[in-house]
DNA sequence: CCTAAAATACCACTAAAGTAGTATTTACAT
DNA sequence: ATGTAAATACTACTTTAGTGGTATTTTAGG
């Protein structure tokens, strides 16, 4: 079985030491190099390509998901864990969304560091359980407004959901073999239970960002 | 320190006794009773009032997400832990959407289920990390699209930020202190470097659900 | 069987959205 | 200094969206 092998960026030299040492300390794991800023890993990334990477979120050059973002460009394959202290919505979400999947809080300890490199290298996204949660939260809120889609008729429903991917009334009618006037009186219907006057309003009050 | 009140509904005889007594052998919990099914569970839910709810997603009168969804109108309070064989995204994601603030699988150790309480009572949200991943995905495709954002410039970003509220064009002009018809131009703009032809079209491009 | 809700369809109308082209001013970068 | 992009504003026009009313047919429930 071949050994994971693993990046650092971290300016920091505290958590840069400690976080090569834990690298260091576990025989499945090897140390490519530990880095101190952006630009000196993006001068080597083509000539590198880790299964983990370990990115601070804080760093002095270039903010950390940033760094994922290019970074994934060079190595499509890697994992990105983002070591942080902060729990920043802003910090978190940018993170994630620029391909992060992992993000662990410096207050995780060394068993919780090196159990995390193993959860990613295996498909899995492990995160500080605050950050869990922020995240369960986000999914919870994007979900479907239940309460109101309980108002609509099935056919109501049908056509709201083509008026949400922006058809326009004569491509609905068309789509469910109906009059353009038909699709009109659903609308309409749709509209007053909704208490709304127009199609962004219908679509944002059921299916909530 | 008060003890963490747990319940436990899980029709399989086999994971019932198992969860119990995990829960028992730990000082922190007080496991108040375990349940084989929704409707016995519901039956009593007015006159309890746990911390922690366990549950299986599983049962043979009601989904699990539905036990949820129920439970939540008694219990405001809950943190409610899904176990489960199946990671599947339906089910996952059903369960989130109604309130599970934790997702593990059935091949959770002991110590992970004892851990994955303990984090739920502290805020946190665990999850096996198969369901970890599916939720960091779910993430990244909710997120903003990067790629279509960096085409606008400030003031259209401004712009179809009141624009995906649904206001209309002479609301924007007047937040923005424009004229209706700088709005339309800047509209216009938009809507040609995105390629799209109307404001769903648009919102669907930049927000993808 | 009968009734209420849902689905279908049409008309007339107003409001809003979207298209196309032109023009001026500011600001920034080569 | 000069060209380019951005922001502002206007006109003229077409299409789509939204409102209100009426009416017929289907479907499901009591």
């Amino acid at each position: 079985m071949e050994s994971i092998s693993v990046v650092i960026v971290e300016d920091q030299d505290f958590f840069a030491d400690e976080y090569s040492a834990r690298v260091k300390s576990d025989s499945k794991l090897s140390l490519i190099n530990a880095y101190k800023n952006a630009n000196s890993v993006l001068a080597v990334a083509n000539a590198i390509n880790p299964n983990i990477a370990i990115i601070d979120i804080g760093l002095p050059d270039m903010p950390g998901y940033e760094l994922i973002k290019q970074l994934r460009l060079f190595w499509p394959n890697c994992q990105f864990l983002v070591c942080s202290i902060h729990a920043e919505d802003d910090l978190v979400f940018n993170a994630i969304c620029n391909g992060a999947t992992g993000y662990l809080l410096k207050t995780a300890t060394e068993e919780e560091f090196l159990q995390a490199i193993q959860d990613l290298h295996n498909g899995g996204s492990p995160m500080s359980f605050q950050i869990a949660r922020k995240v369960m939260e986000f999914v919870q809120t994007k979900s479907l407004a239940t309460q109101e889609v309980d108002k609509l008729t099935q056919r109501e429903l049908q056509i709201v959901e083509l008026l949400s991917k922006g058809l326009r009334y004569k491509e609905i009618a068309a789509d469910l073999s109906l009059s353009h006037e038909t699709v009109r009186k659903h609308i309409n219907n749709i509209y007053r239970k909704l208490e709304v006057q127009s199609r962004t309003e219908a679509i944002n009050k059921l299916y909530p960002r």
